[in-house]
DNA sequence: GAGGCAATCAAATATGGGTTCAATTATAGA
DNA sequence: TCTATAATTGAACCCATATTTGATTGCCTC
């Protein structure tokens, strides 16, 4: 009943790939810092040691998720390619991010609600931990925002270029990550198609719609 | 402290619509049976008067919305227009009953999991409960798969009778309704556009996507 | 206007879940 | 080898929440 051996314990990343796994199952609220613990073979108090609170890991989880996507799509965007292939990349870069790593991507999209909600600091009245969330939250949410702008600047882009015809750039681009997005939803390995091929086709119908 | 005066009592439906918007606002974990009673001036105790207990009550949610949409797209699809025309009335009409009606819309997509999850019959022990909710939670996600096919069928009409290009079906309709979904999620009254607005959009931009 | 049903509530119950704490042990470094 | 630190735990705490119960009162019908 203590420290485990070196070579059985856990560290912080466990935990959040163990989170976002169970986050996916459950749902934030539905969630207890019991399962998650399960997870990963420790105790719920345990991961207080690795974590503030409840909420705080939930916005780790999501911040590791959204820095891995919006790393691949800068490599992407600050590519030469043609926009069409950018987008193109870009697309196929989301979804099989979303089909290899479901719980991560479900975890982002569904769970951005619990966060704006999250107020356990709140409750407890720690204006210090709820004032140190709230700043973190914020940050999310603007990079959350710059993850969108990557996608958008690019359809724009290929406006400008005579690639794309005109469209309304801010809805289609929502339109575009409301799809795929979804994918986290329904997918499941070892269905009809692989997660690169549910990609291709993303890919194909959103070039398809966008073609002058 | 009893039964209200005729002219002020409210029935099933109204908690219904009180309990989307809850329900939209904070999630089914965190929605309480209070709030939900506090939207309609009840106690949170009066709502067993109604339902059986929260996942019933949240079950009933989700069947109106989807009931609703269904009645839209049935009368849709049974019009005689070309496919094209068809397909661009649904979207029309989902679109703006997203918009229009956030809290069922947003409802329908986001609580389905705790759907999934709910267990509040199994938790009591009381099995009768437990396998009324089983038989209507699967009555309801066949329903859902029905709605889903509406869409589908329309757009393999459409390529079948030369209207729209050849594509996976299947996976375009999803990214349309992931698409749609995720306008319940960011759309906001007096945004700068209108519901009606944001559905021209979306009509244009599916029909571009599937033009031959 | 009496009886019965419908709707409501306050209060009590039970339980689960986040969180804290003090104690315990592995590990790394001196 | 000794010590400080990191990691982990069981148990306790506290509170919010779903649900039950029994009583109360408006309303409709006969």
């Amino acid at each position: 009943m203590a420290r485990k051996p070196a070579d059985q314990s856990v560290d912080r990343e466990d935990i959040l790939w163990a989170a976002a796994e169970v986050l996916h199952r459950n749902g934030y609220e539905a969630t207890t810092m019991k399962d998650i613990a399960a997870q990963v073979n420790l105790t719920a108090a345990s991961l207080y040691h690795h974590f503030k609170n409840k909420d705080f890991l939930l916005l780790s989880v999501l911040e590791v998720g959204l820095d891995l996507t919006i790393a691949k799509l800068e490599a992407i965007e600050s590519s030469d390619m043609t926009c069409a292939r950018k987008l193109g990349e870009m697309i196929r870069s989301h979804v099989v991010s979303v089909t290899g790593n479901v719980a991560v991507g479900a975890a982002m999209v569904f769970e951005i609600r619990a966060l704006l909600n999250a107020s356990v600091a709140v409750r407890n009245g720690d204006s210090a931990l709820a004032d140190e969330f709230a700043a973190r939250r914020k940050r999310f949410f603007a990079r959350r925002d710059y993850f969108e702008s990557l996608f958008r600047n690019t359809v724009e882009a290929g406006m400008a270029a005579g690639e794309f015809r005109q469209v309304d750039a801010a809805i289609v681009t929502r339109a575009m990550l409301g799809a795929h997005n979804w994918v986290g939803v329904w997918f499941r390995e070892g269905g009809r198609l692989s997660g690169e091929e549910v990609a291709d086709v993303m890919v194909d119908t959103w070039l398809a719609a966008l073609r002058v």
